[in-house]
DNA sequence: AATCTATACATAAGACTTTTATGTATAGGA
DNA sequence: TCCTATACATAAAAGTCTTATGTATAGATT
């Protein structure tokens, strides 16, 4: 588990990953998923995933779909066509972000190898 | 340009490996050091630096040095003995952090590769 | 039958980080 | 003389996330 001020900021990118490439997903399940990709060092709680996905559905990023489970009702998100835009760009920028950063935290690596 | 939200959470990793690498340095060279480093898609604010510099001189992970550079004061931050020791275990966890990222947003890679 | 854990949603107060705006002052170049 | 760069600083506001709390169903264990 990361201390949390380094996963700041990296949560709206993460969620947004997931929703695209997953087409839809409910609130439980995408803190599972991370759990699972990033062997339990990032936990997200619900606290900040379900106002986000509020955020987002407000803005038209997402849209949902809510479904019944035996009484328990589940609402699934997935991105709109719009929404699917932004995240590819969102997306696009995060992974160059990652890689300014490896250029700052590995000066020693040689450029254009691991990125290409 | 990065829009903002992604830097978020980034900043203190990054002046504490600055002043790892560097010995010592003042504000205004590490906002220029970043511009540098990022191409101009990282300009660190003066708002958020100059805080951020005192609160870890507050928490004694860096200490001072005033050098009169003409008519005008250059406040030098350099790293205390305590303070190398928080870096490099921040500065661990935050390569350990980017690779986890790498492993979310770029899941076709092998693994090993990129890392070794 | 009762209790614990997992599933599944949600909100609200507070902490923390960063932006935006503003202020002061020296130095150098146009 | 004026603009830009250098060099520090603070304070209000915005924004993000944590912590705490609440509700309820479902399944497993005691």
């Amino acid at each position: 588990m990361y201390s949390k001020e380094i996963i700041k900021g990296t949560l709206k990118p993460i969620i947004l990953k997931l929703l695209q490439e997953n087409n839809r997903m409910y609130g439980y399940e995408i803190t599972q998923a991370v759990k699972d990709l990033t062997a339990d060092k990032i936990k997200i709680t619900e606290g900040a995933l379900y106002p986000l996905l509020h955020k987002l559905e407000a803005e038209g990023v997402v849209f949902t779909e809510k479904e019944s489970i035996g009484k328990r009702v589940r609402k699934y998100y997935a991105l709109t066509p719009s929404g699917k835009e932004k995240t590819q760009e969102l997306i696009e920028e995060f992974v160059d972000f990652m890689a300014t950063m490896k250029h700052i935290f590995e000066p020693n690596l040689q450029p254009g190898y691991g990125t290409a």
